[in-house]
DNA sequence: ATTAAAACTGTGTGCGAACACAGTAATTGT
DNA sequence: ACAATTACTGTGTTCGCACACAGTTTTAAT
């Protein structure tokens, strides 16, 4: 069962492989029935371009702007760009070449100043984590209207006319986080949520983190578990940090269980690890190097991984099929909400490789 | 920043391309001193070959023996070839194809005699799943000595000559199981492990799992916990495995943990579901279908997840990767032990999506 | 010194698709 | 009826590489 080729269509349909290409491509000049013949062929035939041909014979390149948070100004995102480099490595046989901004997410001006410059370098496609939201929003309808495909990552602004978006589901990872947190209470308990970041009222996705923990333990354990909540936006600031938790009603001793719905839990264990009991439950986000660190010694007893890294690597394999093939791409895609403890963390830090083996 | 091609190497080096191509594919004929300037150039050039032409060039079809248990008598490999699939969908492009061969995995004279005609086949890359230990081996030697590529999955072989083992680490997936038990564990407590398979001797992987399992304790609740165990060959037996539990020195009420050290867990809720008490926890592995509803209903607690469809996945891609390009694999590739329940299994059920992306 | 063989080197064609361009047929206008 | 458009169709070159084959130089043999 060999393949078939442009050429094998048009002998099979009467007409010359010029008129196949202008048909398949619908470049015009065809008369109606020629083309109605070369349509049928390739059906019956079940014609598949042969994509290394076609790529070959195009000779043209892809740019892809990849369009991030500065990685200097906030460690994890070191992770969506190393996915990011994995990708290319893989595909750059296809012509595909990346193209690097990062904004500064705590400035609107900035991210408006660095979105200009994307636009003007008219990419083939743009790889975005809107993590402002009016502002990003703003950038996508620029560039859906100059026709740029645009996929997002992490935070979702669903918008008409963008590819995909590949995250997680943040209620749910708040749902999980409840239930890793619920394995150690008996009786009544007291658990805290920790919001770590510069505008939590932009920080959508943390709302609905909340919100799913809370979801969690009003189905199961209502009326013993009292759950309180502290919002820190100078998180940088380890008294403060402090102070904070020990103006709550209860002291510090007296909690079973912390949530930090964001990969910052390294931030609280660095000022205030020793202030709680030994046998508290400990539930952050993301694999980055001091998250790492404490889970190790004890300190976190669960991160909750968010593939971060297969973000970036999904994000750009998901643009260059979208240019590169035709099939549309799902929206919506979830990945895994990857439960890390000490005893299985080394091979998710080691799974690099399995990105690594494709072609 | 233009990608240098054979024809420039040739130009700066002062020979004609046919010369560059055969210092590169070593095919002589060639002057020391031609080699040594063209190997020069290159280096520096840093030349990498465009992989698309070179495979349209070579026009030849890549004839891949998938060889495992037949997943008409054991629905686990299902998942592998489902892994299988999705690779060869995706590579296609590069004149992949795959050839099915199915073994019986309790039959020994079956293995060979299929060995044998994967053999006679000659095909260019082998994936094996080597169950059976000692005619396994036999094989593998048989592909080495014929330079037939192997790669094994799910059980390890290490022999020299296999290009790679995609897999788990079993011995750490048992310590990660012990851990799951352990958080519901207070005082002295009772657990059971549990193996169910046809030739118990020969499957040195479920051992491991056992031994990890068993190093947990030892290195954390020694003292207060009893460890019991059960061999059970004829799996298919449920009265024979009621039988089997109710003979252990104490009532199956009192077992807080039971780690059941493959896929099967669910042939013991089938018989054994409603003896044990409400709040005990199960581990087992592997996102089966009838282990998938038993999470959901509560009667699994933990499925640690040996990503089956992975292993088929990886091992094509690896396959691939070594017959197209020339770097070399790593040969352990252990795959993550995810930590599966209710809350996040839907994300693993359907990460088919994260493989189909690629190109 | 001359031929034969061996060692080396360059040119040309094909892989399948894309597109430019040349070429032919049909249609319009005068 | 004949030129001038327009509508359509076929051929040829290119992408980068692989390999066959022809062509050239060097070495060995007589």
């Amino acid at each position: 069962m060999e393949r078939i080729r442009i050429k094998d269509i048009a002998k099979l349909a009467g007409v010359s492989p010029g008129t196949v290409d202008r048909v398949i491509h619908n470049r015009g000049n065809v008369s109606e029935g020629a083309k109605q013949k070369v349509l049928g062929v390739m059906e019956k035939m079940g014609y598949e371009p042969n994509l290394l041909a076609s790529t070959l014979a195009l000779n043209r390149a892809i740019r892809l702007a990849v369009f991030l948070p500065d990685p200097e100004l906030d460690i994890y995102w070191r992770q969506p760009l190393q996915g990011v480099e994995k990708a290319i490595q893989q595909i750059t046989h296809y012509g595909v070449v990346p193209e690097f901004y990062y904004f500064d997410s705590n400035s609107e001006q900035d991210f408006l100043r660095k979105g200009q410059a994307v636009i003007q370098s008219n990419p083939n496609g743009v790889l975005l984590a809107p993590l402002i939201f009016k502002q990003g929003k703003v950038f996508i309808d620029r560039c859906i209207a100059n026709k740029i495909p645009i996929i997002n990552i992490n935070t979702e602004i669903n918008t008409k006319g963008v590819l995909a978006y590949i995250g997680q589901d943040s209620f749910q990872s708040g749902v999980l986080a409840a239930r890793l947190i619920s394995f150690n209470l008996i009786g009544t308990s007291h658990v805290l949520v920790l919001n770590m970041d510069n505008k939590l009222q932009d920080a959508k996705h943390l709302q609905e983190k909340e919100k799913g923990f809370r979801s969690y333990f009003k189905l199961n354990h209502s009326d013993q578990i009292h759950i309180y909540k502290l919002d820190i936006e100078d998180f940088n600031n380890q008294e403060y940090i402090i102070e904070k938790i020990k103006s709550l009603p209860i002291s510090p001793e007296e909690l079973s269980g912390i949530f930090v719905t964001n990969s910052r839990i390294y931030k609280l264990m660095d000022c205030a690890g020793e202030i709680f009991k030994p046998t508290i439950t400990t539930v952050g986000f993301d694999l980055v190097q001091p998250n790492i660190d404490y889970l190790n010694k004890g300190k976190i007893s669960f991160l909750i991984n968010q593939n971060s890294v297969q973000q970036g690597y999904l994000g750009i394999m998901g643009l260059t099929r979208h240019l590169l093939q035709k099939r549309k791409l799902e929206y919506l895609q979830n990945l895994p909400l990857d439960i890390v403890v000490k005893e299985n963390i080394n091979y998710y830090l080691k799974r690099a490789h399995e990105l690594e083996i494709l072609i």
